[in-house]
RNA sequence: GGCUACGUAGCUCAGUCGGUUAGAGCAUCGCACUCAUAAUGCGGGGGUCACUAGUUCGAUUCUAGUCGUAGCUACCA
């Protein structure tokens, strides 16, 4: 850190308010947490800030679903997330919503001087309307057939079976999830925030340390790419705020959530009567650090410092970028109970194991985190309670039989004390530069150094002597001055048991009076300060995440088809957002035969079939349609057909009335329809001898 | 396909700005100890440091390629 003076304000990403928090999101806070921890021990002038995020359409639809308003759905989600928090011994300054008038005042403060600087324009752009609820979808909110391969109930975004990505407008039979009706494309103006006009602002600001180095090019693709203009508002109905000057239009939930990191610190310093404006002033002398995943770096590298500078705003001074949570090696996965939400972990576990756990792990990149349970009880056990602990519980006893309670007046081992103090610095570097793991290393080791140190002095034969009792008490006063210098290193990552500790000691931990040694003065009886967890634990949790999963499917979707793990939302491990994907389950696909009719399929002959060479995926065709006509048509099974000249002169099944499509290569004249998993499985439609080119499907 | 990371003992991870026998914890085996939540200490076994080529007196460490994993990204009408 820089300057210890100045004010600093850490932030979490904010959960969103459409789902239960997991042990994705508990890295993030964890790690943020145990930061802010050490900070404030150092003395740092620290605020600690978080926020539910609850605005969008995930969250409005829900609330429909269930009959209530969506004030009423986010309060309720807003409390357990507080619980939840709460139960990991986050030390939150602040937790507040987005849904508050703070966040509104400021997101139309930085909205109205970005248009009034030139910032903002308004396009027309066209988007899948639902016409019976009257409301324009997002692509999670409509599902049908994948146009690729034709598998049912896919996103409007992607198809989960061949992995293809398209626009809703593309679906085979689309729907909206919502009404089940057949949504129309409808015109719209929106408004657009003027990224590309940052270019060079963002440039520099990613280079002035605010990122690590590793970033950089990741940064670099985007800026390759060109940046592009960000849709920043959604029409009505929407949950969110109305966007200045407009009867129908909202800020889209991405554009206020970041600002809900202002809007909670405002919410806060005002309650303490501390001026908030001179935070957000350009020249502020303050800092401000976001703890994201990298899944929503995006946001946080380019619309938020764009927006914020282009608004004359300070800007973050750092984002420090975590990976996922993988655990046991693999994707968090709900039908495997591996997806495991923080509360049903705290019905079974003290939240300390995982904070120590993770802090074992963590380092200051975005490498993802794995959780590998059998490790995760080893760890814990001989870690904090047959090391740590165990130095306290070991050596106690002798004070409190025969010296009640009391520490000898000088040590045994002076020297050695003065070498685990002189750690210090080292554990200090460790915490600043969120290198967790390498200091915890550290400390283990000072734990080896303090069992050994145990094991040679052997206080249980010193204690048959009654001759040698000072010498004892010396020993075991060494001893627990040790632990104590262990457990003041760890305070941060172990708040609970450094309390505990504290109380044992009859002592403050504090990372000034290190160097003091505590002499000749009463400590606590011992009493274990932490159980010992077992595999049986683990078991139970994995068993009630999966009942976890069985309530949630009850409850939420009685009718739709189920398809094991399929479900996208927070699948991964992700730590955050979730807004961008809706995660209720289509309307059965069901279609009229109307809407059939309207599908003309034809059978085509294969005049010509080549490779792509500049694709990995596609080959095209040319066909024969009868009557002389010919269409050129790309198709995307290159994987299962490596031998395009094998198929001239077979029949094949298209899609005669597609709207042509233009690519890179070449303009698509229609669909070639193939069944299958995809990659090698998949298998082109044909039919029986006696078809001729152009013959229609019915 | 492009780009970026990663691939070190059974497991989880360090480390090497190129240099004698590559480390830790857990697990395992043996010994010691018995104060402690069956904890602790000492010692042993266990790794072609993904693979291949190159640079070099010397590569696990550098370079290139291959394979595998992950992420981003193009394309998949």
């Amino acid at each position: 850190m820089t300057d210890k003076s100045n004010t600093l304000l850490v932030t979490c990403a904010l959960p969103y308010a459409n789902g239960s928090i997991h042990l994705g999101h508990i890295l993030e806070h964890i790690q943020a947490d145990i930061f802010v921890r050490f900070q404030r021990m150092q003395g740092r002038r620290v605020y600690f800030v978080c926020a539910d995020d609850q605005h969008g359409t995930p969250i409005m639809i829900k609330a429909q679903k269930l009959g209530r308003t969506p004030e009423d759905v986010i309060g309720e989600m807003e409390t357990e997330h507080r619980r939840d928090f709460a139960g990991f011994e986050i030390s939150y300054d602040h937790y507040y919503r987005t849904n508050s008038p703070e966040n509104r005042e400021i997101s139309e403060k930085l909205y109205t001087i970005l248009r009034d600087r030139g910032y903002i324009q308004v396009k027309k752009i066209s988007q899948l309307f639902d016409p019976e609820k009257k409301m324009f979808l997002p692509d999670r909110f409509v599902k049908g057939t994948c146009p690729r391969c034709h598998a049912e109930d896919q996103y409007g975004d992607n198809c989960e079976v061949c992995g293809a990505s398209y626009s809703p407008a593309e679906l085979i039979n689309p729907r909206s999830v919502i009404s089940g009706a057949v949504p129309v494309m409808k015109e719209s103006e929106h408004y657009f925030f003027d990224l590309p006009k940052f270019d060079g602002f963002l440039k520099e600001w990613i280079n002035s340390g605010s990122l690590p180095k590793e970033m950089a090019n990741k940064l670099q693709e985007w800026f390759d790419a060109g940046l592009q203009q960000w849709d920043i508002s959604r029409d009505a109905p929407y949950f969110g705020f109305k966007i200045p000057g407009t009867e129908d239009k909202y800020f889209y939930v991405w554009l206020d959530a970041p600002v809900g990191y202002l809007a909670s610190f405002k919410n806060f310093m005002t309650s303490k009567g501390i001026d908030f404006e001179e935070f957000l002033k350009e020249s502020s002398d303050s800092e401000m650090v976001h703890f994201i995943g990298k899944d929503i770096l995006y946001f946080h590298s380019l619309f938020w410092p764009a927006m914020l500078h282009g608004a004359g705003c300070r800007v973050p001074n750092h984002l420090y970028v975590h990976g996922y949570v993988t655990v046991n090696g693999a994707k968090m996965s709900k039908s495997k109970g591996t997806f495991i939400k923080a509360a049903t972990y705290l019905k079974h576990f003290d939240p300390e194991c995982l904070r120590y756990y993770y802090a074992s792990k963590m380092n200051g990149r975005i490498d993802d985190l794995d959780l590998n349970l059998p490790d995760f009880v080893a760890r814990t056990n001989s870690d904090l309670v047959n090391k740590l602990v165990n130095l306290a519980s070991r050596t106690a006893v002798f004070i409190t039989k025969k010296f009640q309670g009391k520490l000898a007046a000088s040590l045994d081992n002076p020297e050695l004390l003065d070498s685990f103090v002189a750690a210090r610095e080292e554990i200090a570097a460790g915490y600043n530069a969120r290198e967790y793991s390498a200091l915890i290393r550290k400390v283990m080791e000072l734990a080896d150094d303090a069992n050994r140190y145990v094991d040679e002095k052997a206080p249980w034969v010193v204690a048959k002597d009654e001759s040698r009792n000072d010498e004892l008490q010396r020993i075991c006063t060494t001893c627990l001055n040790l632990y104590r210098v262990l457990i003041t290193y760890l305070s941060p990552v172990l708040p609970k048991l450094a309390r505990d500790s504290a109380e044992f000691l009859k002592t403050d931990l504090s990372w000034d009076n290190l160097g003091t040694a505590l002499l000749d003065k009463e400590i606590a009886p011992f009493k274990a300060l932490f159980k010992r967890i077992d595999m049986k634990s683990v078991e139970a949790m994995i068993a009630d995440s999966k009942q976890d999963l069985q309530d949630l499917n009850a409850s939420e979707n009685k009718t739709a088809a189920k398809k094991g793990e399929t479900k996208k939302d927070g699948q991964s491990g992700k730590p955050s957002d979730g807004k961008s994907k809706g995660n209720e389950d289509a309307a059965p696909g069901i279609i009229t035969i109307d809407d059939f009719a309207k599908l003309d399929l034809r059978a085509a002959k294969v005049i010509s079939c080549e490779e792509v060479p500049e694709s990995d995926k596609l080959l095209k065709f040319q066909l024969d349609l009868g009557n002389g006509e010919t269409r050129q048509v790309f198709s995307g099974i290159k994987s299962a057909y490596q031998d395009p000249a094998a198929l001239v002169g077979r029949f094949v099944i298209m899609v005669y009335n597609l709207a042509p499509r233009k690519m890179r290569f070449g303009v698509s004249e229609g669909m070639i329809l193939s069944a299958g998993p995809g990659k090698k499985d998949i298998f082109l439609l044909s039919a029986d001898e006696g078809v001729k080119p152009g013959d229609r499907v019915s």
